[in-house]
DNA sequence: CCTAGGATTAGCT
DNA sequence: GCTAATCCTAGGC
């Protein structure tokens, strides 16, 4: 059975809904794929642009769970987050890599024609390839145009630090589909975790 | 007011 | 591997 992903689902710590979101369908205006890697950022964290308390920019990550968090990367991309956790605490999921599923035609388009595999493996990749922009922070997601259906069956995680930070980057908060030829970089072998093999 | 630098990407050496 | 592109927030004065 296939559930669509309500806002109480993102009341929880940001790094066990990160975990959760691997293997999840989203969806943009019917466009997008799986989500096979994401990243967990908390107010306490040094790398998240929540730490150090609420700013104009950060607000949508102080609001509801289960909204949007979006922000411009180096003045050129488009990055999408989940907000976690209660109302007011500051935290929030963002999505680094999708398997693109829905909608190749529409996301070559705005991909420029790119190859399969660098259509979505990166965040500034996903913003472009669901044509996300600032006017979705702070949107809920279980309201158009997005929608995001869990995923259905335990699958297999890598774990691992967090990509293009420069604080607490020893932190292990960034999550994959293991062996997904979507990442936006490799796992480090070793780095398995999920679901427990059946003795 | 001023400005350093960032949860990145693409293209070139 | 290196770096330009490009914007705008956050923090300092």
């Amino acid at each position: 059975m296939t559930l669509q992903l309500k806002s109480s689902d993102f009341n929880d710590d940001a790094s066990r809904v990160a975990r959760r979101l691997i293997g999840a369908i989203l969806l943009v205006d019917g466009v997008g794929g799986r989500i096979v890697e994401t990243e967990a950022y908390d107010r306490d964290d040094p790398a998240s642009h929540c730490f150090g308390g609420r700013t104009s920019r950060n607000q949508a990550m102080f609001g509801p769970p289960g909204c949007a968090y979006v922000y411009r990367s180096y003045g050129i991309h488009w990055c999408l987050n989940f907000v976690c956790r209660e109302q007011g605490h500051g935290a929030g999921v963002l999505i680094r890599a999708l398997e693109p599923l829905y909608g190749l035609d529409v996301i070559r388009e705005r991909r420029d024609g790119r190859p399969l595999r660098e259509l979505c493996s990166g965040p500034g990749r996903v913003g472009q390839a669901l044509a996300i922009h600032r006017d979705y922070n702070s949107h809920p997601l279980d309201r158009p145009p997005f929608e995001v259906w869990a995923a259905e069956a335990p699958l297999p995680v890598s774990v691992g630090p967090r990509i293009g930070i420069s604080k607490a980057v020893e932190t292990p908060w960034r999550f994959g589909l293991t062996g997904s030829g979507f990442l936006s970089k490799p796992f480090r072998e070793g780095a398995k975790t999920g679901p427990s093999p059946k003795p």
